[in-house]
DNA sequence: AGAAAGGTTGTTTTT
DNA sequence: CAACCTTTCT
């Protein structure tokens, strides 16, 4: 049910949208606050780029965050009447590079029909390699090492350029393995997640006319979400956009949270800057959220230094009050929760996918989930464990992979006794050996090791039981369609046998997840377009578990903030707000993560167009004990006059219509122009405060001493009045 | 070789 | 409180 709608730029646009649409060439920043249109905004210059100035789509490059962000903007496309879109690159920087990737590979040593390796995977390529220079896992742990690897290429530092102080052993370490890690990756015909990235940039410096092909194909240049990209994405458009030099960057600053996974805010602050003559745009009306709600998230984000100024404003009324509940224990939250929901689906006929409750962290929607059953509440979570990353799906895909590219020996491994066929540590151990010793692959091992005498009889058979199956597959790839095949492998492998045996309460749960998986593939295998086992094998890689949320299915969505940015729901709740939940205690200390944290919570907000609910509990269970709790100090910071309290204190006191908190009444004695005495500095008067809460600080104007910038906690001051 | 039991570890967020 | 890894038992 295609809905055709015809172009009106007049309409569809209001007159500052239209003049970003119609600004066309040279390097364009443009601000967009949220709910501002940003996507709206995008698609119209696709078309305005394809209709009214006759670029064929395919020299327009539009990148996005997720896939969802493309998919929804293809099918706004879709729906404009005149517009034919066929040959547009649109998707995200991962899987656009990808496909570069695909037809490019060769140049850096890598077949066409490379894998994808998850973390997980990365991490048992990490833990080989710790075991093989004969490093116990326990001293050196592989996380860490991962993360560090991460973490370098991250910010494109290759194994070489790697820094390794000369006194620290465990740096030493960690470049070692990442040299053999890149090494293997590459001799199993395998990329990580970031090689996505790196790799093409590898590509363009060393074969420069590659780079011009692309400079020339790729006219017009669209990202959005361009808070969030990273150095070598940035790199990268660089590098292509050198050519006809139009590109159009779409960001918040405000809404830049991935700064963990190597964003760099700076990308989009000093853009003007980078790209000379940048004309810049600032979109400040939202037409998402009533006026209460955007007024408390700007009194939020507005304590952050590090932004660019922008005020946001909205046609729409004042809307409901903000309401803000705190909860004696987690329990309890997750229960008033459900109420809620179940109030307002009654009274104001609200439908169950109006609603969303994010949370910090993936671990609190088990809480949430049980408090859901209990109220007989159906919900969704998205995110968390990914579909295509649970076991019973790995598995299969495992298989799938090897099928495709025999070189894979992680996912080799993963199904070489899955199901058990007799083929454990001690054989796999030789196979390793006579692998080596003849410089083959452990695929190359396996033929081997069929024949070799080194072998029991019985291992030999198991093997050349395995062996005969994948080449057996190997050779129906081409025969049947992929649909065909998978049906048939899990036939073969008994797979639904294997998770009956395990006779545990979520054995059907993990069966229905395997037919789910084949009715995606059969539904993947109709699509004209299709890329057979190794486009299916990409695009799982590449799909996260928002991309296949279905924002009509009738229940609740749970999910975390940062799954939420983009989207929108009538009504939020954001849960566990608690010091050290929300902000993270991992990012309590310094300035910068705190800003992020804020943004993170300002992301959150936002999301909501009707009503926003804020919720923290003073208990809570965490690694199987129950803490107490404060609340975050982001509820103290925001505007209170848009917001109903229910609040419990810890000491059972009700706050209710107070305007602040017990940790904000300490703080109010300090006022800027008070006389204060010191113990070392003694009389002066406070100029300036910065921070509130634990981190509080105090300019304080000295008699004696002069200006001083005091920790409040540590100063000891006294209020003289 | 494989299953079962016991101990230890750790949770941030994800393309 | 799990998930994960190691040890122990069959």
């Amino acid at each position: 049910m295609k809905t055709v709608k015809r172009l009106n730029w007049e309409k569809d646009l209001s007159p500052e949208q239209r003049e970003i649409v119609e600004h066309t060439d040279g390097p364009i920043l443009v601000i967009a606050g949220a709910g501002s249109g940003k996507t709206r905004i995008i698609t119209y210059k696709i078309a305005y780029l394809i209709l009214k100035k006759g670029i064929p789509p395919n020299r327009i490059l539009t990148l996005t965050f997720t896939n969802k962000a493309a998919n929804e903007m293809s099918e706004r496309l879709n729906s404009f009447k005149t517009l034919k879109y066929e040959g547009l690159w649109i998707g995200t920087f991962h899987s656009k590079f990808c496909k570069l990737l695909r037809r490019e590979a060769k140049l850096v040593g890598y077949k066409n029909n490379f894998f994808i390796y998850d973390e997980e995977d990365q991490l048992n390529v990490i833990k080989q390699i710790i075991e093989k220079f004969g490093y116990s896992i326990k001293t050196i742990s592989p996380k860490t090492i991962y993360r560090k690897i991460n973490y370098a290429k991250n910010h494109l530092i290759s194994p070489e350029e790697y820094a390794v102080k000369d006194w620290d052993r465990y740096d030493s370490i960690v470049k070692n393995v990442f040299i053999e890690y890149e090494k293997f990756l590459k001799s199993h015909n395998a990329f990580d997640f970031n090689d996505l990235l790196i790799k093409p940039i590898e590509i363009f410096s060393a074969y420069p006319s590659v780079l011009k092909k692309y400079q020339k194909k790729f006219k017009y240049i669209l990202v959005d979400e361009f808070q969030d990209t990273n150095l070598a994405q940035y790199r990268l458009l660089r590098l292509i956009s050198q050519e006809n030099n139009n590109i159009c960057v779409v960001g918040d600053d405000d809404q830049s949270i991935y700064g963990w996974r190597g964003a760099e805010i700076s990308n989009i602050m000093n853009f003007e800057n980078n790209f000379p003559n940048a004309k810049i745009f600032k979109v400040e009306q939202n037409y998402r959220s009533t006026k209460n709600i955007l007024r408390l998230a700007q009194s939020l984000v507005v304590n952050n230094k590090n932004r660019m100024v922008k005020n946001l404003w909205s046609l729409k009324e004042d809307g409901e009050k903000i309401t803000l509940k705190s909860l004696k224990d987690d329990k309890k939250e997750s229960l008033w929760i459900a109420q809620c929901i179940k109030k307002e689906i009654f009274k104001r006929k609200k439908k169950l996918c109006d609603f969303a409750v994010l949370y910090r962290t993936n671990a609190q929607s088990r809480i949430l989930e049980e408090g859901f059953y209990k109220e007989s509440l159906p919900y969704v979570v998205v995110g968390g464990i990914g579909f295509y990353k649970r076991k019973e799906i790995k598995d299969i895909l495992g298989y799938l992979s090897v099928i495709s590219n025999p070189d894979d020996e992680i996912n080799l491994k993963r199904i070489i006794n899955y199901p058990p066929r007799g083929i454990g540590k001690t054989t796999i151990g030789k196979i390793e050996v006579i692998a080596r010793e003849n410089g083959v692959s452990f695929y190359g091992g396996i033929k081997l090791g069929i024949e070799s005498e080194d072998l029991p009889e019985r291992s030999r058979e198991s093997l050349k039981m395995f062996h005969t199956l994948i080449k057996k597959y190997r050779l129906l790839r081409r025969k049947i369609s992929l649909s065909e095949l998978v049906r048939t492998l899990v036939d073969e492998i008994g797979i639904s046998k294997l998770i009956k045996k395990e006779g545990t309460k979520e054995s059907l749960g993990r069966w229905e997840n395997v037919m789910e998986l084949l009715s995606a593939i059969s539904d993947y295998s109709k699509q004209s377009d299709n890329g057979g086992l190794d486009g299916f094998l990409e695009r799982v890689s590449l799909f996260t578990d928002v991309d296949g949320w279905d924002n009509r299915q009738e229940a609740v969505t749970l999910m975390t903030v940062h799954n939420a940015k983009g989207l929108e729901f009538s009504t939020v709740f954001i849960s566990g707000l608690e010091e050290g939940l929300f902000p993270l205690y991992n990012y309590m200390n310094n300035r910068d993560e705190i800003e992020e944290e804020r943004r993170l919570f300002y992301v959150g907000a936002t999301r909501a167009i009707d009503k926003l609910y804020l919720s923290y509990s003073l208990k809570r269970m965490r690694f199987g004990e129950t803490k107490t709790l404060k609340c975050s100090r982001f509820i103290n910071e925001i505007d209170k006059n848009f917001v109903d309290m229910d609040l419990v204190s810890a000491t059972t006191k009700d706050y209710r219509g107070k305007k602040s908190f017990e940790i904000n009444i300490e703080d109010e004695k300090y006022k800027i122009g008070k006389a204060v005495i010191h113990e070392i500095f003694g009389n002066g008067r406070i100029v300036e405060i910065e921070d509130r809460g634990e981190f509080m600080k105090v300019l304080v104007d000295f008699e004696v001493v002069g200006e001083k910038k005091l920790l409040l906690k540590y100063a000891n001051l006294k209020v003289i009045d």
